[in-house]
DNA sequence: CACCGTCCTGCGAATGGTTCGCAGCAACGA
DNA sequence: TCGTTGCTGCGAACCATTCGCAGGACGGTG
């Protein structure tokens, strides 16, 4: 049968390449993936993938709409599959962890930018920035240190 | 009288400098900020000033709390002044323009994070991604196109 | 008000991530 | 099987940011 990546790729007149396979398998076995860290991944099963096909097939991959990509800190973009669940990133400014929550506790939220602003909001491209529940309870801000 | 902004410096050992006073200045001016279009700000005054310049000093002005910076987009940083209102940057993904909204909109979910998982968000620091309300009316989504 | 120790700045080079141009190879319809 | 045209690998180009260094400026002191 063919599969839905294919059919996809092949709607919007595009072929269908091993790259192109190995770099959406890539995409999907790690979670959150910088091009970096797929071009790796690949690498593992195709050594001769270069970087730039990594690049630009990200692209392709996402126009079709079976990856996308989000801003997480202040590193490289990270790019899973779209059919992960719809989550928010959030990322400590303190020890650079990055956990995921379910899209769902911002739905108040995005409703209301919706309602007040007439933004719809692309959820899942969002990353909250702040302090892990670790980094909060150990230490308040040793970087601003005005007094003690 | 001695300013905040020179107060502010010299309690974190920093000396006051004039490329310091332009820098804050020009970001204060603009009310948002990439270090280039700051150092073209800056360079209406003195044109002498150098980009790594720009970098440093942000850097600088961010540790003592003069200024903050978020991520807006797909390029560089954007810097603002810390006495600003606080506020959350809408990028719309179509037309890239940027608005920004009260962060009292976002306080709800803010504090169910805080609640729910122990994060601490720094409202000032997100930004979100999707469709501002006039790319939302004009059009549907011309990048995917699958039907019609 | 001049002096001196440091910090700060300008400059140019280095770095890291991403894109581009080109020539050859491969996908896929005929 | 063949030909068209898109896709890939490669290296260079590019952009934003950082670094190292030598000279100049800030600001405390006498």
């Amino acid at each position: 049968m063919t599969e839905d990546w294919e059919r996809r790729l092949r709607e919007h007149g595009f072929r269908i390449t091993p790259q192109r396979q190995l770099v959406l398998e890539a995409v999907e076995h790690l979670r959150h993936g910088t091009p970096d860290e797929i071009l790796i991944e690949v690498q593992r099963t195709a050594s001769g993938v270069n970087l730039s096909t990594i690049y630009r097939t990200l692209e392709v991959l996402e126009e079709v709409g079976l990856v996308t990509h989000a801003h997480i800190g202040h590193g490289p973009p990270t790019y899973h599959a779209v059919d992960d669940d719809v989550h928010i990133h959030l990322v400590c400014d303190r020890c650079h962890a990055v956990s995921s929550v379910p899209a769902s506790v911002a739905q108040g939220f995005v409703d209301d930018l919706e309602a007040q602003y007439g933004f719809r909001t692309d959820i899942s491209h969002v990353s909250v920035h702040g302090l892990c529940a670790s980094c909060k309870d150990r230490a308040y801000e040793p970087e601003a240190d005005d007094e003690l």
